[in-house]
DNA sequence: ATCTGCTATGTTATGACATTACGGTGTTGC
DNA sequence: GCAACACCGTAATGTCATAACATAGCAGAT
């Protein structure tokens, strides 16, 4: 379940207890969540959390949901050094894609050229529902 | 400032004072924001901002900021005919400029039906610096 | 050895965003 | 009248996130 990153960053103790609570879980879970998780471990503070996640979104080894004010472990080891990345969530089962799109990207990019913006960062979140809980259906 | 979108839906008194509360700021708004902006007029509690906004959002006279947790009123009179819509907001000045790009909702729906995932609604934000705020330094 | 700078940590309190629960008012259609 | 419905007002609560301050550990310089 849960992959290196060929970077090989060295994680602190409160970061790897994040790390591998978002690897048990295939969907997101908010700071609070995470934070009941580890209770048994010792954290008990909000911050402790909030802290650790921000280093991990900062490595690229987890991804901060907007649309959710939640958080999840990144499912692809090379996502990083993909520029844009796209989520989709089914709102049914709560799983979460990841995905990378260059033709979106390039188009985005051409927006930006065209009307003089410059892009720091880019947030795509799609909502709707899975594959297999259509099928389910 | 404020246009009519064609539908010519008639609001409620406070869903008016919420409205041209947001026409009257280019950047967008919490709903606390709108509220202390409200008191005068008698506004009291969140939930009477928070029900104008649901029904605002719904219409498509407004729109929720998910990166921001924030609200804009609509730029577009026709923007909830156009499919996806997009957000670019100035990091430096707060600014919205909300888009709308054929190509990258044929990419998405290009996207969904190939992993069978049934899009419900998207979220796209990006952040970075306008053209005048580059302009300006 | 100790001082300094840096990073991570722990703890408390607070700020910011959003909803639940309940009761009331007014209008529409029967 | 009366039921159904949409809106409104108020209080309390829930959820997400950060500020402010204090401490511990470690590496390199003096
Ligand atoms: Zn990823
Ligand atoms: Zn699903
Ligand atoms: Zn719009
Ligand atoms: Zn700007």
């Amino acid at each position: 379940m849960a992959h290196t990153h060929d970077g090989a960053h060295d994680l602190t103790r409160n970061q790897s207890l994040v790390l591998e609570t978002l690897n048990a879980q295939p969907s997101p879970l908010s700071a609070y969540d995470i934070l009941d998780r580890l209770r048994g471990a010792g954290l008990r503070a909000p911050l402790q959390v909030y802290r650790a996640l921000d280093k991990l979104v900062a490595m690229g080894l987890a991804h901060r949901l907007e649309s959710l004010n939640a958080f999840v472990a990144c499912a692809d080891a090379q996502c990083h050094r993909k520029g844009l990345i796209g989520f989709a969530i089914c709102e049914n089962c709560g799983r979460v894609d990841e995905f990378a799109d260059e033709v979106i990207e390039t188009q985005l990019g051409t927006w930006a050229d065209r009307t003089g913006f410059s892009i720091k960062q880019t947030t795509m979140e799609i909502r709707g529902r899975c594959a297999l809980c259509r099928e389910a259906a």
